[in-house]
DNA sequence: TAAAAATAATGATTAAACCATTAATTTTTT
DNA sequence: AAAAAATTAATGGTTTAATCATTATTTTTA
């Protein structure tokens, strides 16, 4: 008898709450149903109000109901979409403290897997975008601290845009929420003026033309190579 | 003025939940510190119960509280942990529904990098330790499914361990609910026998041993490998 | 016909009990 | 004096029964 469970004190909310959700999973409802109204869920469970709504709080909180109210309102089902993952992951990713290396690390490994299979996908089309982001990353140039700043934002516009052309909701679900709040580190602490984006510039001058002649392992060792610098750069900051 | 947002409609809930949630945030709070009883809450935010417990409720479900019952118990900050952001990225992972192929190319880059910054990084005691788990992986041979259902298992421990060794809590947080996720996965839909134990263990017969030798490129192609193989294993399985 | 008012369904909130658990304290027993 | 048992008090957990607020639908009125 390897692994004996202690014979969990589970409460009634926790009860009622996994009743639910099980429901929800197992396709009982389905997204855009509504689930029976409070009052007729305090019969079906056999629990009082104040528990039920502690239980639908809580699945709303998980982001798999969305409530209505007034007639013909009531808690609905929710699809559970990619973007709400994303809003949740970057939540809990605010809470985490991690060093600038290890997320280093972590994004050399998964941008460079990222924009391989860009320079694998990208169409035509595709390519003439991420030129003209190229165009729209040189016109920060000259621009001192809030040129680096907009640069920034193109940086990631363009990574987003790189996400859509591979068409991987497991890169987008994991970088998204990564990207964003770098953004938002980025908001807080303006380390990088000139000299910084001249340099970063130099880099994506290797990169877009690396994807275009479909030319994967300077685009991967250049990718790498701006993060490298990005993360130097944070470790050195002032503050 | 570019950006008005509407006058939210906010509710009662919303609002004491966000209350105390800044007041955490804040670091009014700091993790292991208690919260005022749910009675004196009542009286310091002016609602009631049933509206203090439902906020409580939505704070436990997002990680910041713990609850503990009876004299000297009460909702107490908690420290935020990889271990629940694990948790609750797999819970989001269960919602989402994802190609065997797209998890593939995700899985395929990822692993590559922990594989290899294990071949850079594990101690002469860690290898010891893998070449233990490739004995045990071994001792899955001769046993049909359940065989096969144990070296997944194993497989999995392995590169729980190599988690460990690289110590990054960002590949920890996102492969932890991935590995766990597919666990649960090949618990149900049981494909896989004799055959496909024997195949896995041959790439494991390669990658240990590139290991012991520092050999990243040889670890990172077979354990690309192996997955893809798995990939094509789960796309052609019956059900 | 169009506007206004009433209706009914449903979520949101309150109030006042009482139950259950648990750490600390007090009492009893040995 | 030490150990065991009973008591107490603080706290979360749950119930019940109202009442308020919002909104789609229906009915009435001008």
């Amino acid at each position: 008898m390897p692994k004996l469970k202690k014979a969990k004190n589970i409460s009634l909310v926790e009860n009622v709450t996994s009743q639910i959700e099980n429901a929800i999973l197992d396709g009982e409802y389905k997204p855009g149903d509504k689930l029976p109204s409070t009052r007729e869920l305090q019969d079906i469970l056999g629990a009082s109000l104040g528990t039920v709504r502690e239980s639908l709080a809580i699945l709303e909180q998980k982001g798999l109901l969305e409530v209505r109210k007034g007639a013909r309102g009531g808690f609905f089902i929710r699809k559970v979409s990619t973007k709400h993952m994303i809003n949740s992951i970057e939540m809990l990713m605010r809470h985490m403290v991690i060093s600038h290396r290890e997320l280093y690390e972590f994004r050399a490994t998964v941008e460079a897997g990222l924009f391989r299979l860009v320079t694998q996908r990208a169409s035509d089309d595709d390519i003439k975008d991420l030129w003209d982001y190229l165009e729209r990353l040189k016109a920060c140039i000259g621009k001192g601290k809030p040129g680096w700043f907009k640069l920034i934002q193109i940086e990631n516009e363009l990574r987003k845009k790189c996400l859509i052309i591979i068409d991987n909701r497991t890169y987008e679900v994991v970088l998204t929420p990564i990207i964003n709040n770098l953004q938002n580190y980025a908001q807080y602490h303006r380390f990088g003026g000139e000299q910084e984006t001249r340099e970063a510039i130099a880099f994506w001058e290797k990169i877009i033309p690396a994807i275009d002649q479909r030319d994967e392992e300077t685009v991967a060792k250049f990718v790498k190579e701006l993060l490298y610098r990005f993360m130097k750069l944070l470790e050195n900051k002032p503050e």
